[in-house]
DNA sequence: AAGGTGACTAACA
DNA sequence: ATGTTAGCCACCT
């Protein structure tokens, strides 16, 4: 059994490219608190950062929540940018047009 | 080893 | 409609 990090991380890789998840979606699949699967993901590793594409997950508002990270916030963005979504300010602008679902 | 911390959310007034 | 409150629990030092 893998760790809750691991098990967190192995949900994050499904989320295909463009689209984004909430931190109460992934909370849900691995029966932890919302809080928690953001704290986590706050405590990665460069080398995890590189495998799992954290930046496609943000709050339920469409928020990037990470922006009070500093520099990082700004990174999600271009990297959610570049995936094709339009934000401004940290905001995604049609964030029910991206949300995924896991099965 | 133990405690503080935090990328959240939903419910209530 | 908005603001406030409380629950959450694994990671890092």
């Amino acid at each position: 059994m893998p760790d809750k990090k691991a098990l967190i991380y192995s949900y994050v890789k499904k989320i295909p490219k463009g689209k984004i998840v909430a931190y109460g979606d992934v909370a849900a699949m691995v029966d932890m608190s919302p809080r928690t699967v953001g704290f986590i993901l706050s405590g990665m590793n460069e080398n995890e950062m590189g495998d799992v594409p954290w930046h496609r997950v943000v709050n339920r508002q469409g928020f990037i929540s990470s922006s009070k990270l500093g520099p990082k916030g700004i990174l999600q963005q271009q990297m959610l940018e570049a995936e094709g979504l339009e934000i401004k300010d940290f905001q995604i602008i049609n964030p029910a047009k991206f949300w995924f679902r896991f099965n």
